[in-house]
DNA sequence: ATACACGCCTGCTGGC
DNA sequence: TGCCAGCAGGCGTGTA
């Protein structure tokens, strides 16, 4: 499901369940869920009971709950977190104890106790599995930067991220995302705009629907090569990029069913504003041409052959 | 460096 | 009603 607005939508709810919260228990109901999870870390379970949570902090479409480990003093050479990937139908849903255990895709619970908001349970709801949570260690970020965005991790210790989430670019929404970095990165790439917004380490954050949406908003084909935009062009694309997922986000991101939800199971409203994906045969919204849909990666591509021409 | 295929999963929809 | 193909918001790996 998620792009960067869904999971921030996410993030932003767990965000004041979690922090300074204590894991109290915790129940795998599928293990699949745990694909990622490293054994060498240590066991998934034992290394969360009594961890205390410092935050919940995001980059593109990753998410992590950092923890407060009980190490020697200043060192934070052995500092973890909980690293979660929603994959395509990913949901956390932040529940009283007490509610019925009825989800029929429930892969992980974790219950916690805050100490102003008391017992909670987060659960890890996931149709298809390919998301995941792992407890991953965390590492230096490698421009010395603060490592995603988060409202509460201060200091040296927000300069650290997991060794899962190392390779990927900051997002469009991130103060520290470098708009000359994302220039020169396209510069150097001989394919398709629509390709390279969605390499998550040249930008992150952007999916398949919030490329086609940036796309038609500039009026770029989504086979134009990547290296052949000017550099006023780059910038207006990262402005329309900027532009959309502000957009969704505000309107709690982009729902066509249940499978996207926020932390109370709630549907967002951007999928009314989408003026290419998924309208094909439609017409476009600014020109009246057709919009095309035509395959694209093993899915689909939404585009205006009228009034994004390739050049 | 880059592109493509594929695996990882489940469930829904449409055509026959 | 059943069956099958195709499709769905993503990522990582392997191969050429």
């Amino acid at each position: 499901m998620p792009e960067l607005p869904e999971v921030e939508v996410v993030r932003a709810g767990l965000a004041p369940a979690v922090t300074g919260a204590v894991i109290t228990a915790v129940e795998v109901l599928d293990r699949r869920s745990l694909k990622r999870h490293d054994p060498a870390v240590g066991d998934f379970e034992r290394l969360l009971a009594g961890a205390r949570v410092s935050a919940a902090v995001r980059r593109g479409k990753f998410l992590w709950l950092p923890l407060d480990d009980e190490t020697a003093a200043g060192d934070r050479a052995g500092a973890r977190a909980i690293v979660g990937h929603l994959g395509m139908s990913g949901q956390m849903l932040l529940r009283t104890p007490d509610h019925p255990g009825d989800d029929r895709h429930a892969r992980v619970r974790l219950n916690v106790e805050h100490p102003e908001h008391g017992e909670l349970r987060i659960d890890f709801v996931d149709q298809r599995i390919f998301g995941s949570l792992a407890v991953d260690r965390m590492g230096p970020t490698d421009d010395g930067e603060i490592a995603g965005f988060s409202a509460s991790v201060t200091g040296e210790w927000a300069r650290s991220i997991p060794s899962q989430v190392s390779h990927i670019a900051r997002d469009p929404l991130d103060p520290a995302f470098s708009d000359d970095l994302f220039a020169a990165r396209l510069a150097r790439r001989a394919s398709g705009i629509k390709r390279v917004l969605l390499d998550q380490g040249v930008v992150s954050g952007i999916g398949n629907i919030y490329a086609d949406e940036s796309l038609w908003a500039v009026r770029l084909h989504p086979e134009q090569l990547a290296s052949s935009l000017s550099r006023r062009r780059t910038t207006e694309l990262l402005a329309a990029v900027r532009d959309v997922l502000g957009r969704a986000l505000v309107e709690g991101g982009t729902s066509f069913d249940a499978q996207y939800v926020n932390v109370n199971g709630a549907s967002g409203y951007f999928a009314h504003s989408l003026n290419a994906y998924g309208r094909g045969g439609e017409p476009c919204p600014r020109c009246g041409g057709p919009i095309r849909r035509e395959a694209f990666m093993n899915r689909s591509s939404h585009y205006c052959p009228k009034c994004q021409r390739r050049r």
